[in-house]
RNA sequence: CGGGGUGUAGCGCAGUCUGGUAGCGCACUUGCUUUGGGAGCAAGAUGUCGGGGGUUCGAAUCCCUCCACCCCGACCA
């Protein structure tokens, strides 16, 4: 390609509205352009990059046995009401109506067309299994869209969806879904973990999210240092602490601590460490909010001082389903205090301590009187043992492993993909039954499998960029070398070797980007090192005397000079190394 | 939805407090010079000052209202 019939949109300053530094990169590269909030427009550079991926992504479908197709986005109702998602699914979910008043939904995901699919199609265990999946445009209305094409409302997914006879065959193809991600992520060459994930509502056996390791990811993920364990820190086990409960060796005390609210405070100005003090997290069940009437309970949840209540884990309480936090008037109309100085002693307000308060002793609650607090706090004594004890604290950095190997460090991370083993939840629900070889019938085992195509662009560019632009890895550039002539309108000697060159490169397959721009120089270096195109040679009359042109990979500190001849064996040599690493 | 903020030329911004009829840098057009890291000079084009309403002789500026977008908290690929 040549600079003067492309259009290359680079901006000099990126548009306010960008944080992240991929966002930034992506608009001042000129890869996409908004069109709304969450809505992105794909420039022919940026679409170039989304098409690489895709192909990377379909080979490995391919190649684990899975075939592609192609769902409508716009689906009707009824679809939905038969899992009865179209109503679970609730504002998310963008609705849509026709003219004749027939309401259809833009999917957010796909697993009630292709289990229709599939049910229609698919009678007898001899044409199982299947794995079934498309690259396809999906819409979610987040609450809030954010950093770009990383949270867009619409975006581009590869959703597999695979059916079996067993359980044992969703296993299998479970794995081959796991190791094919593993292929694709390790293609693209992301620095990547694989780590077990909540099932979410929907239930199943078994699930797993792909994270690309990335400080300004939006998830939590916990690793051991002793052993493979790596988990979303929604679903990492905080253990039973090791160390029994102490014996009461204080009396309980009533303290004056003025202004003083959070537990960090309150361990300060009383001298004792923060690991003795309770945090007291008031919650209230609202099982009957739907029918209407309220009979809600309070609920008190107890987590240490410096840790940090894990809402997936308590939402996980039978009792506590579901629960919501509790307003700052019911607190003060049941506990005739204010929030900042709770605690669980004398208040007849059920108690559900974690596992790591119901051990501890001699420590510190607010007092349910603002400006007081009690030190010297004892179950049993003091107050009745808790209600219920759980795990429903997050992990922090140094906890045990939960499977007793090592202890966990905690990272960032960007969801990529996640894959779900779903077991007959929807295919009971939309009856995508086959019949066995003694000619009875029962439901498929179902797994599900997404990737989140664009966002992978951008997670590339989190982790591949510096302070001048994207450097992009070579299975995914839009280009892979660039070519710039220094007065390619100036010199025929440089027009000449420049234009060689590139037809070499052309011919040998390489995707070549000769900058023709009659521009100078700090302006194509710059663009060429914005938009990342991972290869450079660079021809000028200075080398030419010499005989020589400028190599420089977009990691490299300096250039090398190359003979002119062998510069298109050089740029081929350079990828097959890059291959091979 | 709650809290905070922004809306002025394609992009980045000043002007708003203290009302007087819109400006700077980059980009764009033309010409000359320059030419190995985002050039210089000269000339030029580009604006419903987010929309609507009000106050005023006069509104980008003050008041009311609506809208869009961004950031922080509850969602997911």
């Amino acid at each position: 390609m040549r600079a003067t019939q492309y259009y290359l949109a680079t901006l000099k300053e990126a548009p306010q509205e960008a944080e992240l530094a991929s966002h930034k990169l992506m608009l001042r590269a000129g890869l996409i352009r908004k069109l709304g909030s969450g809505l992105y427009t794909w420039m022919p550079l940026g679409l170039k990059v989304v098409r690489k991926i895709e192909h990377i992504v379909r080979e490995e479908m391919n190649r684990a046995g899975a075939l592609e197709m192609l769902a409508p986005p716009v689906q009707p109702r009824e679809l939905w009401e038969e899992t009865g998602r179209w109503e679970l699914y609730g504002p998310l979910m963008l609705r849509i109506k026709d003219r004749a008043e027939r309401e259809f939904c833009y999917a957010p995901t796909a697993e009630e067309v292709f289990c229709e699919t599939v049910r229609k199609e698919i009678r007898s265990y001899r044409q199982l299994p299947v794995n079934l999946y498309q690259i396809q445009t999906k819409f979610r209305d987040e609450i809030r869209p954010r950093f770009g094409v990383m949270r867009a409302r619409e975006f581009t997914m590869k959703d597999a969806y695979s059916f079996d006879t067993d359980f044992e065959g969703l296993k299998k193809s479970y794995k081959a879904m796991y190791d094919a991600y593993t292929r694709i992520f390790t293609r693209m060459g992301l620095q990547f973990r694989a780590v077990a994930a909540d099932n979410g509502e929907i239930g199943g056996t078994a699930s797993h999210e792909f994270q690309v390791i990335a400080q300004s990811g939006e998830d939590t993920i916990v690793y051991s240092n002793g052993s493979d364990f790596a988990a979303n820190i929604e679903l990492a086990e905080a253990l039973v602490p090791k160390a029994p409960r102490g014996a009461p060796s204080q009396p309980m005390k009533k303290v004056a601590t003025p202004d003083k609210h959070t537990c960090e405070e309150v361990s300060a100005l009383l001298g004792i460490p923060i690991e003795k003090t309770v945090k007291s997290i008031v919650v209230m069940r609202d099982r009957d909010a739907s029918a209407g009437s309220h009979s809600d309970t309070m609920y008190m949840l107890l987590v240490r001082g410096d840790h940090m209540l894990n809402e997936v884990k308590a939402s996980k309480i039978a009792e506590l389903k579901p629960f919501r936090f509790a307003t700052d008037a019911e607190i003060r109309a049941q506990l005739k205090a204010p929030p900042g100085s709770l605690g669980p002693v004398g208040t007849g307000v059920k108690v559900i301590a974690d596992r790591t308060v119901a051990a501890m002793s001699d420590f510190v609650t607010g007092a349910n009187e603002e400006g007081f607090h009690i030190t010297g706090v004892n179950w049993g004594r003091d107050l009745p043992e808790p209600a219920i004890v759980a795990d429903i604290r997050n992990v922090v950095a140094g906890d045990p492993s939960p499977d007793g190997k090592g202890t966990l460090e905690i990272a960032r991370g960007i969801e990529v993909g996640q894959v779900f083993q779903l077991g007959t939840a929807y295919t009971k629900a939309m009856d995508v039954t086959f019949i066995d070889e003694k000619g009875a019938t029962h439901p498929m085992q179902m797994g599900c499998y997404g990737i989140g195509i664009t966002r992978v662009v951008a997670a590339v560019i989190e982790q591949n960029h510096d302070d001048k632009g994207i450097i992009w890895p070579d299975p995914i550039a839009p280009f892979t070398v660039a070519v710039i002539p220094l007065g390619y309108r100036k010199s025929e000697a440089v027009k000449d070797a420049a234009e060689k060159l590139y037809a070499e490169l052309v011919a040998a397959g390489i995707e070549a980007f000769l900058d023709d721009r009659d521009e100078r120089a700090g302006v194509l270096l710059a663009d060429q090192e914005l938009v990342g195109i991972p290869h450079r040679i660079v021809i000028g009359d200075r080398g030419l005397k010499e005989g020589v042109v400028e190599y420089q990979h977009r990691r490299d500190a300096a250039a090398t000079k190359i003979a002119v001849a062998d510069a298109a064996g050089h740029v081929r040599a350079r990828l097959a190394a890059g291959r091979g690493a």
